[in-house]
DNA sequence: CTCCTATGCGTGCATGTACACGCATATACC
DNA sequence: GGTATATGCGTGTACATGCACGCATAGGAG
């Protein structure tokens, strides 16, 4: 009733922050802001964000990988990767691996990566604590499946779009 | 099991995508992501995004108001918005408003931007269907009284970060 | 060997997001 | 009037995100 509503302006009161948005997708951004401050500001004393918490973590699971096999397995957007990667090459967490394929950028973690994500891991375990406390295991767990059904979405046509003449 | 999960490597087969990440952070960050594609591509041919298109809409919801007020109803960093509204303005979606207050900035919507909201409406109401025919009524619920429960959760000290001292 | 296609990579551009600052004005207190 | 506090605003800086491009090389078709 807050953001995207339009319909019945009828409405008399209206208390300030009480209900979601009609429009799933400002909820689920707005939710998004939120958890992230939480892991951030948890992550902060360990000089992380969470994106590039989860960056080293999928690094060091890994191994020395491509920067587009990283980025399938972060399910991110090679390109975007391609900037995280940069900061976290700057701070020296991450650095270049041999790769076989002179077309791949092979990268891997580095010994201060591998430092920073065993100092910043009880961090990340202190925010998942207080996350499940606030929504219960069962919000987690419905949190985990709602997200899985929104991933598979992409490639949808709503309206008719213009694109798609090719083949 | 997939994207911060570093326990058990255990792991032997681990097929590729179907499970969520053990990090609550990162799955609403993903679904954010996706979801947010469905409503801008949906939006697409009115020459909106999802966030501009919920800038729009509260305004014409909200009349005249000050940048700050109109953040407030967003639910959105101040600072955020002054530069969404700037793309708007370029685009001549919103106008200046008088105000009272000298230090206040009126903002309104003007009749380009009321145009472009109801071109913009039916394809936004097509992505919610989408979203509903995805999640089911009750995951749009779900996904509601989730978001609203993080979005409450501002302002928590996790770890023993440095801040606090003040008073 | 040559040409075509597939794959990997990085950048330009646009936008979203938020924090730290600094500037201006409104208000209250004296 | 003069000072202190509160409020509103915009910018600098930094990072996240994704699309459109263009460049380079690998691999196969001839």
């Amino acid at each position: 009733m807050d953001a995207l509503t339009q319909s019945t302006t009828t409405r008399t009161k209206k208390k300030p922050t009480d209900q979601p948005s009609a429009c799933s997708c400002v909820n689920l951004r707005r939710a998004s802001r939120a958890i992230t401050k939480v892991y951030d500001d948890a992550l902060h004393a360990a000089g992380l964000k969470v994106t590039q918490y989860s960056v080293l973590v999928n690094l060091s699971r890994a191994g020395a990988v491509s920067v587009s096999e990283l980025a399938r397995r972060l399910r991110l957007d090679r390109t975007t990767l391609v900037r995280n990667l940069k900061a976290l090459e700057r701070a020296g967490m991450v650095e270049g691996a041999p790769s076989s394929d002179p077309r791949e950028r092979g990268v891997s973690l580095s010994e201060a990566g591998r430092a920073a994500v065993a100092q910043a891991r009880p961090r990340w375990i202190e925010a998942q604590r207080l996350i499940e406390a606030r929504l219960g295991a069962d919000g987690v767990r419905q949190l985990g499946e709602l997200a899985l059904a929104l991933e598979g979405i992409a490639g949808r046509d709503v309206a008719g779009a213009d694109s798609v003449e090719s083949e």
